[in-house]
DNA sequence: GTCTATATTTGGATAGAC
DNA sequence: GTCTATCCAAATATAGAC
């Protein structure tokens, strides 16, 4: 009898459907914002009945979950690529927050799935999340290698990165004007560690 | 002939009943996220029809907008009421920085309307929005007394205050897990610009 | 897999009687 | 000012023919 077909065309035809529809998602929503996804529209711009969505996804949310784990992704690559991470601890940490400020400036409707829980009725599914949370662990080594291994001291980092990034797309969206302050902050930051691991104790310094 | 009455008790039911609308939107917004307000479930719950609303917000969007007036002014007045800023720039930072992040973490989706831009069509009015200008306009000045007048330090400052914030509402809602690093995190930043005084230049450090 | 047709719900908003 | 009645638009989702 006939063996199987080495490639599924029909799935890769599948496959590729599927990343179109996504494709046409993420620009309705970088246009409209996360909240305005409508199916409508969405398969209107890729010359589909709406219909014909659930060939391919469940329902709505489906679709979110398949942003959300295609953002995470997109983050656990980009910082594989672009961050080779110096040797240096200080200089480690700046490329770190650096690149996660610019990772999150770049798309604000990305961030929004991925940071923030603006939509209503929708969580990621544990597979897509996992991705976040593997991610997050990495995230913890690598400042632990950097020194950074006092969990109060990681919020802190964790809330610096937030911070600036906050800041940055909300009242300066499209400039740079957080983004320079990247490096200070991380030398504020690194001074202020090197400073507790000297004198340790309670964790306050005295005032003068 | 007669004169006009003292009290304007219609206008004073008007106003009522506006207010009442408004604090059932804040429980709705409360218990089911900021973009989930709908009139009909508004309505409902305060026992009007849906359309008994228009006699008191020409749309939606206009009890959005009296939200966010409302949000910004409590911001103005609580800060009024609990913060007897002190003396000391340390303690006075402290002090600011509680109390943002606390007011924050409060209510989040006061947060979301007052802070961040999650609802498709809204934009405060002018009228609206004058009060969160002036409120920032006087945050400036108290850091200027402070001894934070750099701008970019001001801009960090801020970066500091919304990244604690941010961090404390996603990842630990109704907890204290960054509220507790506030104290610390602001004498971190104090003792950076501090030490800045000493050495200007170009902002840097030398690193050892 | 895609379409047409439609169900169903929900939303914001308006007209006009009382 | 409030109600009834309704309009209109948009949304998600399903059924069934092809």
């Amino acid at each position: 009898m006939l063996g199987e077909p080495v490639r599924d065309r029909r799935a890769e035809r599948h496959a590729a459907t599927r990343a179109e529809i996504l494709e046409a998602a993420w620009e309705q929503v970088r246009a409209n914002g996360l909240a305005a996804l409508s199916l409508r529209d969405l398969a209107r711009t890729i010359g589909m009945q709406p219909s014909s969505l659930y060939s391919y996804f469940d329902s709505k949310n489906a679709i979110y979950d398949a942003m959300y784990a295609q953002g995470a992704q997109q983050f656990v690559d980009e910082q594989k690529a672009s961050m080779r991470t110096p040797d240096d601890p200080l200089e480690a940490l700046k490329a770190v927050l650096r690149f996660f400020v610019n990772f999150c400036a770049a798309d604000s409707a990305r961030y929004q799935l991925l940071f923030q829980r603006t939509i209503p009725g929708f969580e990621p599914s544990p597979a897509s999340f996992k991705i976040s949370e593997d991610n997050l662990a990495e995230l913890g080594e690598l400042l632990a290698r950097c020194g950074v291994s006092d969990p109060p001291m990681l919020d802190l980092f964790t809330a610096l990165g937030t911070g600036l990034t906050d800041q940055q797309m909300s009242n300066d969206p499209g400039g740079d004007r957080w983004v320079r302050l990247i490096d200070e902050a991380v030398e504020m930051f690194y001074q202020h560690i090197t400073n507790k691991a000297r004198k340790p104790g309670k964790g306050r310094r005295p005032r003068s």
